[in-house]
DNA sequence: GTGGCCTCTCTTTTT
DNA sequence: GAGAGGCCAC
């Protein structure tokens, strides 16, 4: 077979990797050194080559993003789809496993994945149950000490319940509770996935043995990023059976404090027999100046494995660094810079607004909106995680499952129908007694006469619409179900009388889910026959609904600095780099999490291509309030050879005003702020030029900002506000 | 049981 | 600044 396709264009080290004999190996991949493609044309190799199949291959990737762009590149290279192959990521995996053998995982067959936002709610009820006071026991811990127990592979069982302190103790006792309550529901939380997944090997070695001869080899992306329980499932799966690439970068972990273990990469080399070593350290990506600059932060980690990208590419232009007055300044910086770049016939694609936070989305998409250039925005607010969305999923959910708890705590009154609280608290008891789910509990409450008239009269209404929704749907298709579920259930009723452009917008959302459902396809490679409704409720859950979007318009993109890895773009503009936002103020203390944030820098570095523009706001508004910041420490590692500061002056000779007081000859050193005793033009720290100038001055122990604009004849500066007198 | 109004809190990243 | 929870009047 002629396979000189698939080795075409590949440096000595990648071809050292695509092509090394069947066996473990381990690739350590710097940013933009080719890892997707190393790992693709391996794939592409091991059928080409070594006589594999399809179907005996299994690639493990960490989002659903990054997995669909190895199936559609593997499509592109060997020429057809690959329906056999696993490819997906850990949980999709372990779900799909789960799936095909719930019966060996002590599962229901219809078993529901609980996402994060529904396993706070069920936290939340469980504490109350147990007495937690929510201000001792915040159920947000509760849920971060179940999931990192999950995590590293432990039950409730087998934490000893007679060591620990009081914490550990009461954290126990909700963990317990809450493994019960998904049990009697039939519901499984992410990490769940992973865990029982793991527990199928170890309890089944059947099945392990099935999956052992089936697989000849596992490749693994983004190595650095696997957690205690997913190494643990593959250590498990290859045995010295199956071998394994293993592809990562230490210094792109970004994800430790979701347990992922660094430590996996050099455990790696300890327990799979004589690994192959293979450094990528070549970019292909970064000019010079882009890549010296992120070589330069990252140096300042400890612990680091070791690696130094170079490029043979050209030294590039600076980084423009640019200090905005204020978020809104920053925006409109930076989406002046955007139309200037679309303006020269840049593909809006090709231009990246990466973030640390979500919540910094709204300002940018203002002024983007503004400027009417189109956005795209990826992570932030889940289209399936969308209020309405949820509790339409929640029918759609019922009539999949009627003992799926969470999701009749979630609908059993919305829209509201007169089953209030003492009701639902009646039926939780009753659950809890007898060891069964709400639904159960419900309709024994009801045939029991244990409940008031009207409260058992409302409750029969609403069983009575579950099961009408149930028998009128059964012969419609996905999409008519939909339809059905969100009308009848009165949900389209229920936000339509909500005031304001909130209600609207929810009402669309519904309409969109419909449009959703219809242009819904399961999962190619279905190995048991599965209702559509199921799967399409199994996608939803793990998969962010960011398909549904239209991918092809030409539009910027908006991320996190975490869902950015993996990307590349020609233009990046980084902002919000500030001291407290990133590195951010909670991770600053403790060394690990500092030098994780750092690594986010590097991934946030790295990723531009030919042009990085990084921008700080200097006043920000955040959670009402406002904040002073000052550039990032990852700012000041950057050598000052590769920055380019991009600062506008003020120049103002025309006469100006100063609010009632109008000065008659303008110049801004002789005139006080009033009210501050500032002296204007004791030192201008930076201005700014937009719509009108923000100045910034400094003296006699006090800062202030002005904010100058023209007045309605364009003939005097007025000052407009002064703002954020501060103490220095 | 419902709905309006108040206060309080919590602020990161994702499957 | 938003969302959740508490409180109170109907």
């Amino acid at each position: 077979m002629d396979v000189s396709h698939i080795l075409n264009n590949l440096n000595d080290a990648q071809r050292d990797a695509v092509t090394a004999p069947l066996g473990n190996m381990l690739v350590l991949a710097g940013a933009g050194s080719g890892k997707t493609r190393v790992l693709v044309h391996r794939i592409a190799w091991l059928i080409a080559a070594e006589g594999l199949s399809a179907h005996q291959v299994m690639a493990v990737t960490f989002t659903n993003k990054a997995a669909r762009e190895m199936r559609g590149r593997l499509e592109e290279l060997l020429g057809y789809a690959n329906r056999n192959m696993w490819v997906g990521t850990f949980h999709g995996l372990a779900h799909r496993l789960l799936k095909m053998h719930w019966r060996e995982a002590k599962l229901n067959e219809n078993f529901q994945i609980l996402d994060a936002d529904d396993q706070l709610r069920l936290v939340k009820r469980i504490a109350k149950q147990l007495d937690l006071d929510e201000s001792h026991w915040p159920a947000r811990q509760i849920v971060g000490f179940i999931n990192a127990q999950k995590d590293e592979g432990r039950r409730a069982a087998h934490i000893d319940p007679g060591q620990g302190d009081l914490y550990q103790r009461t954290m126990l006792r909700a963990y317990t509770a809450y493994e019960e309550a998904c049990e009697r529901s039939g519901i499984v939380d992410f990490a769940e996935l992973l865990l029982r997944a793991h527990e199928l090997w170890l309890y089944h070695p059947e099945l392990l043995q099935l999956y052992r001869q089936r697989f000849g080899h596992i490749l693994v992306d983004e190595f650095q990023d696997t957690n205690t329980i997913q190494y643990a499932w593959l250590r498990v799966l290859a045995g010295d059976v199956v071998s394994i690439t293993a592809v990562g970068d230490d210094d792109q972990s970004i994800y430790g404090w979701r347990g992922a273990k660094i430590e996996n990469i050099q455990q790696f080399s300890r327990d799979f027999s004589e690994p192959r070593m293979v450094r990528l350290e070549q970019n292909y990506r970064s000019t010079a100046n882009i890549l010296n600059a992120a070589n330069a932060v990252i140096s300042h980690n400890s612990d680091r494995l070791g690696k130094e990208l170079w490029t043979e590419g050209l030294e590039g232009e600076k980084i423009d660094f640019y200090a905005g007055f204020n978020e809104q300044d920053e925006a409109r910086f930076v989406v002046d810079e955007i139309q200037k770049h679309v303006n020269n016939g840049m593909a809006r694609t090709e231009l990246a607004i990466l973030y640390r936070s979500n919540a910094q989305s709204r300002v940018m998409e203002e002024a983007l909106i503004r400027a009417g250039v189109p956005y795209r925005i990826y992570g932030g607010q889940r289209f399936y995680d969308r209020l309405e969305i949820k509790n339409a999923l929640a029918y759609m959910r019922l009539l999949n499952n009627r003992h799926d708890d969470a999701a009749i705590e979630r609908v059993i009154n919305t829209p509201v129908r007169g089953i209030g609280a003492k009701t639902v608290e009646t039926m939780r008891e009753y659950a809890r007694d007898h060891g069964c789910s709400m639904w159960h509990a419900g309709s024994s409450l009801i045939v029991n006469k244990h409940l008031p008239n009207r409260a058992a009269s409302c409750l029969e209404d609403f069983y009575n619409l579950i099961e009408k929704l149930d028998n009128d749907t059964t012969e419609l298709d996905l999409a008519d179900i939909a339809d059905h579920v969100i009308t009848v259930s009165g949900l389209i009723e229920h936000h339509k009388k909500e005031k304001g452009e909130k209600g609207q917008a929810r009402v669309e959302n519904l309409e969109e889910l419909v449009s959703a459902c219809k242009v819904f396809e399961p999962a190619e490679d279905s190995e048991e026959e599965r209702s559509l409704l199921a799967e399409f409720l199994d996608t939803a859950a793990l998969d962010a609904g960011e398909a549904q979007a239209d991918e092809f318009e030409d539009s910027v993109q908006l991320m996190t600095l975490h869902s950015a890895k993996g990307l590349e773009f020609h233009t990046v503009f980084m902002v919000g780099v500030e001291e407290g936002l990133f590195p951010h103020k909670m991770s600053i203390s403790e060394p690990g999490r500092l030098e994780e944030e750092r690594r986010l820098c590097y991934v946030g570095i790295t990723r531009a291509m030919h042009k990085l523009y990084i921008t700080i706001a200097e006043s920000r508004r955040m959670h009402g309030s406002e904040t002073y910041n000052t550039p990032s420490r990852f700012v000041k590692e950057i050598p000052v050879e590769y920055l380019n500061e991009i600062r506008m002056q003020a120049k103002v000779s025309r006469p100006m005003s100063f609010g009632r007081a109008a000065p008659s000859s303008a110049s801004f050193d002789n005139y006080a702020i009033p009210e501050t005793g500032i002296a204007l033009g004791q030192r201008v720290i930076h201005s700014i030029f937009g719509e009108g100038v923000v100045l910034n001055f400094e003296g006699q122990g006090k800062s202030a900002r002005v904010q100058v604009n023209f007045d309605n004849q364009g003939s005097k500066w007025l000052v407009l506000a002064y703002a954020n007198l501060q103490v220095i």
